[in-house]
This record gives C-alpha cells, sequence and structure tokens, in this order.
DNA sequence: TGATGATGTTTACAGCGTAAGCATGAGCAC
DNA sequence: GTGCTCATGCTTACGCTGTAAACATCATCA
C-alpha cells in the first residue's frame, strides 16, 4: 500500500526537523523522507516552503495559550502574554527566525486575544490608540531580547567582536579604556537563554511601572502627557 | 587589464544589491557580476557568504555612529542608541534579518560605545549587572519594534491573520465579540515604518520612565528638564 | 631571467525549490 | 463487472545556490 499523507503529517514531520536540525534542514525533499515519500508528494497538500514554515508556526504557536488569565488586570496579562511567548521562543528556537521574516508576531496573536488585552489597557483607563502602541511595546520586547540571548549562536561573540569594532584599538584616553573594560566585563557574562529570561523581566518590569506611573497622574506635577 | 578587486568593493556591491532587492539576491555571482567578476573570485577576499554578510554588517552599521553625544547622561544615551539602530533598520531592511539571525546585535556594538553606556548607568546608580540588563533591553526594544513595523511584509496580515487564529470564529460570548472588534480596530491601522518610530518611542519612554523611577529615592518625585 | 605568490577563471558537484508529465488506485455511475 | 474521473504519489528536469579543485595569468623580486 501506497504510503499517504496529508497537511498535518507534513507540518509535523517539518517541526519535528526543525526542533532538531534547525529550520535550514527543513528541506522538501527532506521532510517527504522523513514521511517515507518524494519530496513532489508534499505539494499536493502544501502551497509552497514557505506555505509549510507558516503551518510550522502556526501549529507551534498556539494562540489560545496567549490567553490572560479571566481575572488577570493589565499588567499581568502583559506579563503573561510576555512569558508565553518566551516559552514558545525557547521551546521551537527556529520559530524566532519565522517570526521575524516573514510573518510578524502579531499575526500569531488571535484577533480574540488581542482585543483583550487591549481592553484590560482600555480599563486601566489608557486610550485605544496607545493601548495598541504598548501591546505591540511588550511583544517587541520579548521579540528583541529573545533575539539577543536565544541560540542559534553559529559563531562566538568574540569573533564577530574584532570582526566589527575593530577600531577599539585606537582609542588612547583613560576613559574609553575604562569603558571597553567595562564593555569586556559585560560581555563576558554568558548570553544564554537563563539570562535571557532574566533581561526579559528585567526590561519588562521598567516598562510596566512606566506605564503605571503614567496610569496615575495626580502625582506627577511637571507631567503633561496624561492619558 | 583584468578587473580586480578587494573585500571593501565586494562588501560595497553586496550592499548596493541588498538595499536594491533584499538580502536573498546577494548571491555570489551575482555579486561577482556586479564587479566584473566570476563569483569564484570572492573567494579570494572573503572567507565565504557568511563572512560577507557580516562585513556588510560592519560597514552598514557603524559603531562609530552609535556613541552617545560627550554631554549626555544615561537617558538620552540609550535614546540616540536606540534612534541610532532604528535609522540603520529602516534605511537598510536586510540588516534586521542580520542581525536577528546568526549574528547579535550587540556584536554591532563595539566595546567602547557599549561601555560608555554601561557608565553613564553607572554614574547614575544603577549597578553593573543590572546596566547590562538595561542595555541589553533598550537594544531589544529597537529590533523588536523593528520586527513588528518594518518592511518587508511578503503576505497580508490579514492572510497569516485568517490562517493562523481559525477559533475565533467558535467564539460567542458578547466579551469576545467586542475583543475582536478592538482588535480589527487595532490591526486596521497600517503597521509601516512611520508608525514603528511612534511605536518605538511609545515603548521607549515608558521604560526609561520606569528606570528612572527606580533610581529616584522614593522621598523626591521631583524632577525638572522639561522636554 | 626565472621563480614565486597572488589573484581571476573554469569546471564540477551536491543541494535547493518547483514546474510538467506520468502512474497508480479509490470511488462511483451504469 | 466496466469504465470514467479525480486525487495523489513519483519521476524527470531546469535553473539557481555555495563552494572545492585545478588551471591561467600577472606583478614582483632575486
Amino acid at each position: 500500500m501506497r504510503t499517504t499523507i496529508d497537511a498535518d503529517a507534513i507540518t509535523d514531520a517539518a517541526v519535528s526537523i526543525a526542533d532538531r536540525d534547525g529550520l535550514g534542514a527543513v528541506s522538501m525533499r527532506r521532510v517527504g523522507t522523513e514521511l517515507g515519500v518524494s519530496g513532489m508528494a508534499l505539494y499536493r497538500h502544501v502551497a509552497d516552503r514557505d506555505d509549510l514554515v507558516l503551518r510550522m508556526a502556526a501549529r507551534t504557536a498556539s494562540s489560545r495559550a496567549l490567553l490572560p488569565p479571566a481575572d488577570a488586570a493589565w499588567r499581568e496579562s502583559l506579563e503573561h502574554l510576555a512569558e508565553r511567548v518566551w516559552d514558545s521562543f525557547e521551546q521551537h528556537p527556529w520559530l524566532l527566525g519565522v517570526v521575524v521574516s516573514p510573518t510578524r508576531m502579531l499575526d500569531l496573536a488571535s484577533a480574540e486575544q488581542t482585543g483583550t488585552l487591549l481592553a484590560r489597557l482600555g480599563d486601566a483607563g489608557v486610550d485605544a490608540d496607545t493601548a495598541g502602541d504598548l501591546l505591540v511595546g511588550a511583544t517587541a520586547i520579548v521579540i528583541g531580547v529573545a533575539c539577543l540571548t536565544l541560540p542559534p549562536l553559529p559563531r562566538g561573540i568574540d569573533f564577530t567582536l574584532d570582526r566589527l569594532a575593530p577600531r577599539d584599538a585606537a582609542v588612547d584616553d583613560a576613559d574609553a579604556a575604562d569603558a571597553i573594560a567595562d564593555a569586556a566585563r559585560f560581555r563576558a557574562r554568558p548570553f544564554d537563554a537563563a539570562r535571557g529570561r532574566d533581561i526579559l523581566r528585567a526590561t519588562l518590569t521598567p516598562f510596566l511601572d512606566g506605564i503605571e506611573e503614567s496610569l496615575t497622574p495626580p502625582r506627577t506635577p511637571h507631567r503633561d502627557a496624561g492619558a
């Protein structure tokens, strides 16, 4: 009997390959082989490779899981979103590359989830436009931190550092020397997923604090902002 | 006379092609043709394609320009960094893809620049570890917002939205319906470079506000130097 | 003058996405 | 059962990719 496949099986196989060997290893021929089928057979169920990658992202980043708890206010909702998105990135490192290009992260969030978060911000007195900006901002923080701390890291940081900042050697004043020493200490700490999670919180917290501060206007005499 | 080339000429040609037709159009053969030379000739001056792409990033994201003004304190320094990095992304859309993978953005910043920013934060009373986290955080915000708002956008957002959030149709309660309507309004506004810059500021501002808040002792909400 | 090293060229190979045409088999009307 | 139709997997083929290896040309220097 001929082995038969469908779009879901193809997507699962592709995700499995990507989890194991990275997105670059997901070629039509290899996915086909994994399923005991020729590479061209996939085109009966999937438009092209981009379509397959999109399906992989859809399967992997479940939008339901992003919904905040029912009793969570805006701050907790945004924190929840950030943690869940981060989890997805950590579990499927290739997903970050998909999100960055060509798909956008926001597309992964369902309309219901997006709207719920906007509503929570609205409840706190944020106008609709600002709420949208802040939602994008929170998502951007997760993506950005993930880009800077999550694998893959194919070359050592030191390699690129030497290559990309050759002018440092020409600096001679004492301030600059101190700065370079500080930077070296900064870079000495490893950038990995664990530290990434710390940095995520270290970034998200002041961001949310800043929002909170702007939501309580009576104490800010010189601020003309006000929602 | 045979046309001669060097690494800089190769890099310039590659950047020019990428600016025109995207990073995917930068193939060894095409860069060679652009220079009136066979594709293989490039390997005399460049290790491989990854090396070339790295050089492109190094040339494009000048680390010197990222140095904050001499008289700038920590906040202004971080804002300056964010604006300059954003400029680079806007001017060379392909750069974002390079930064995300395989190179990391931090690698583009010279040790001197990194150290200077850390010193400014240190002057404000931030301990070294936290300063590093905040520096990464500020960079992450730029990258994340760029990922979500900058071209290329090869498929319409609606396309992926329908594909990735099919469950929305099953929702029937009124709250969820409202949420979806809010989300639709949110998505209706275009995500482009101009809005991206707005969102960048809308994200960076509360982030920096939050840092500032944590730096000021609780007894002095006093703020000068209005914007 | 002859050797040497640098550099551009040619050829070749394995891999990629995918278009086009062929082969197989299930489901269905008669 | 017979024959048609359609879905689906297979084979072949094309142009593209990065790059290894061998060859050709040239400038420089002893």
